[in-house]
DNA sequence: CATCCAAGAGTTGTCCGATGACTTGCGGGG
DNA sequence: CCCCGCAAGTCATCGGACAACTCTTGGATG
């Protein structure tokens, strides 16, 4: 059971008590955290602004410095503050892509299994991408595509193809124009070269196979085609996630959902 | 410039010293960060298990407790780690659905604009989820589905719907049969009714064109279409988003990708 | 023998005080 | 006018101490 008390001060701040129920019910870190979000939701902490110093909000939020510290901390792992050293903690823009991208520094440490699941979100996301992509995407883009696609299809050093792949489903997922969804893609994409799938037997095989998936995506985007842009993005991130499935310690659990409308 | 030395002592445990580059170029709070990200992807700290205690892990990393409480709480705020009072702090299962649920507490903190930027993402995957589901869903599932169309159509009361509304659609969610995806509409879904849009002028017509959009979603599961079923739930999420974009200052941009090819 | 309770050790939560490191703006000197 | 150094403001870090909570252990009790 939580129940807060807000106490209006003579100068329009608001400090927070527990009720008197025996027990901390809230510790003071939730306090500082339920405070300092609230601050920010009323809109007495504008996005951009820099806030008070950490002296000032313990005195309201009626916490220690340390137990400040640790909330503001929380709030900065996922994007929403932003402290600087020798300046002061300011609010962040508040963007979608900001906090979406604050996924980015957890998916390194989803097992196998997991990473699979995400990998559903990436297929429909990137597949409605290159559709919007096939819509808008401008011909200095597209040429980017196939710069790109050139150089992977030069080299059969995985290290090589790193840095082109990257520009191409960057490319992409800009020009599909949602920068919520371009930050999402973004998340999953480092992840991706994690694993060596070139260095498997059927290497070459593989690396055939996705050349030829790059191809297919930037044709379908230059005849300016969303239907078969998308079911080639779906297609390709199909294919990946199988290659990857192979590093499963053994196939149990059936796929969920591999294969979606589109594919 | 970021460089750093591992001192592996003798037991086997490593220490991290910054290099001796004038001026600390990587904060406490950062090397404890790291290190106990480290932990983690090497496999030295399992999903579940409890971690060292503190003041270990301050030797071990080379931090004041303060500096490391600072780093576990950036991890607990993503849902990586989790203390307890007084038994520990364990390593969580390190599920996708944990992970991508940690954003539920910032969206509340998003302006409309940003909002409506995730809702390009929503809109896909309800439909995907929808589209999924009118393969799998069980026939008691979608006689719930029913049930809550029903609750809902009896009321105008928009306190009365929101617990049906919510059933409905993580029903469907559910059926999806992806844990991530799931996650990821359990973590919009409630700012949805954080606007009243019941009470625009247009308020009746919206109820009414909202109920009708939620029958159309459960025919199309129920008649195992699912490309009925995604067009159906694009449309709704679609909906919603219009009616959101009411309550923007002014129709200044034009919105991202409003109009998906499902639509 | 089973059950409950109390005590203790172990661990995280909180606070305080002091000092270091960095940024920023101001003002003096060239 | 420009540049540099100084000083105030702010966050970063450390160390120590104590409180609050959990869990196990052992004994008392029925």
């Amino acid at each position: 059971m939580t129940l807060l008390i807000s106490i209006e001060k003579s100068d329009g701040s608001v400090r927070w008590r527990q009720s008197t129920g025996r027990g901390s019910t809230v510790s003071a870190v939730d306090r500082a955290l339920r405070g300092l979000r609230h601050m920010i939701a009323t809109g007495r902490l504008v996005a951009g602004q820099r806030m008070p110093p950490e002296p000032e909000l313990c005195d309201e939020l009626d916490v220690s410095r340390g137990s400040l510290r640790e909330a503001i901390r929380m709030l900065a792992a996922l994007r929403v503050v932003e402290p600087r050293h020798g300046s002061g903690t300011y609010v962040s823009q508040l963007r979608s892509a900001d906090i979406i991208g604050s996924l980015s520094h957890t998916v390194d440490l989803l097992p196998l299994t997991g990473l699979l699941e995400l990998y559903e979100i990436r297929r429909v996301l990137e597949s409605h991408a290159a559709a919007q992509a096939a819509a808008r995407m401008t011909e200095s883009g597209i040429r980017t595509l196939y710069d790109c696609i050139e150089e992977m299809e030069a080299t059969s050093d995985p290290a090589e193809t790193f840095a082109p792949n990257q520009r191409f489903h960057a490319e992409i997922a800009k020009a599909g124009g949602n920068p919520a969804i371009e930050a999402m893609l973004e998340v999953f994409r480092p992840r991706s070269h994690s694993y060596q799938v070139y260095d498997l037997p059927e290497g070459a095989q593989i690396k055939r196979a996705s050349d030829d998936d790059h191809r297919a995506i930037a044709e379908a985007i230059a005849n300016r085609d969303p239907v078969a842009a998308a079911t080639a993005a779906a297609a390709h991130v199909a294919h990946t996630e199988q290659w990857l499935r192979r590093y499963l310690p053994d196939d149990g659990v059936p796929p969920s959902g591999a294969a979606g409308i589109l594919a």
